[in-house]
DNA sequence: GCTATAGTTTTACAGTTGTCGAAGTATAAA
DNA sequence: TTTATACTTCGACAACTGTAAAACTATAGC
C-alpha cells in the first residue's frame, strides 16, 4: 500500500459531498441483489445540493481514487464499492496496535 | 461520528507530507516508554524536504483534525497519536460488511 | 425519425491550500 | 545576559479545487 494511493483516497473523501456519496455506497453494499446494492447518479444529483456536472466530477474522482467503480446499466450509471480498497484503508488505521507498557518494562 | 469530523481528518491525511508525519507517529506509538513513543518536530523538519514553518503548519492541521496531540517537553515539541480517532476511522471503513447473496436468495 | 431523461466534457472563475522568507517567542546552556 | 536551538506567526503568492453554464453524447420510449 503505497502513500500515493493512500493520499488519493483520503483526498477523495475529504470533501463533504464526496464523503456523503461514498457513505451511501458503503451503506447500500449490504443489499442482497446487485441491483439494490448499486447507486444511480441521479439519486446523488437529487440528494445533494449540486448540479449534474459537479456530481459527475466527484464520481470521477472517487473512481480515480479506486474507492468505487461505475457501470452503465441502460439509461443509468450505477456505482459500486471497491471492497479491496475499503479493506486496505481499514487496515491502515489498524497498523500495529500499542504495546502495553507492563509487558515490556518489568 | 459526524461527517464534519471525518472530512477534516481525511483532508489532513490527503497531503503526502502530512500522511508521512502521521504514519511515523502511528509507527512509533508501539514504543514501550512515552519518551520513545513521541516524535519531535525536528525529526520531521529534517526528514521531509520542507521548512520549519511548513511542518509547524502541517502539525497544526493534524492536531486540529483530532488525529494527534502535541506536548512541549522542554526544548522540544513532541507528537502523540490520538488513539480514539484512529479507532473511529478504522470503524468507518468497517461499517456493515456485505451479506453473502447465498444466505438471502435461496 | 423526434423527444425526454441521464450523464459527460469544456471553460471559466472564485475560493482554498502549500510553501517560503522574515520576524517573533520559548527554552536551555554557556 | 548573551547565544543557539526549536518552534510559531504573519504575509504573500503560485497552484489547485469545487462549482456552474453551455454544449455535448447516450439511451429509452414513442
Amino acid at each position: 500500500m503505497d502513500n500515493r494511493r493512500l493520499t488519493k483516497a483520503f483526498k477523495a473523501l475529504s470533501h463533504p459531498n464526496r464523503l456523503q456519496i461514498y457513505q451511501e455506497i458503503l451503506r447500500r453494499r449490504s443489499m442482497p441483489s446487485r441491483n439494490l446494492a448499486g447507486c444511480a447518479l441521479t439519486d446523488f444529483i437529487n440528494a445533494l445540493n449540486v448540479g449534474a456536472p459537479t456530481v459527475s466530477h466527484h464520481i470521477k474522482e472517487l473512481v480515480n481514487a479506486d474507492l468505487i467503480s461505475v457501470e452503465r446499466q441502460g439509461k443509468y450509471v450505477t456505482c459500486f464499492l471497491n471492497e479491496a480498497m475499503c479493506e486496505d484503508l481499514q487496515r491502515f488505521f489498524l497498523s500495529k496496535s500499542p504495546v502495553d507498557a507492563s509487558e515490556v518494562n518489568q
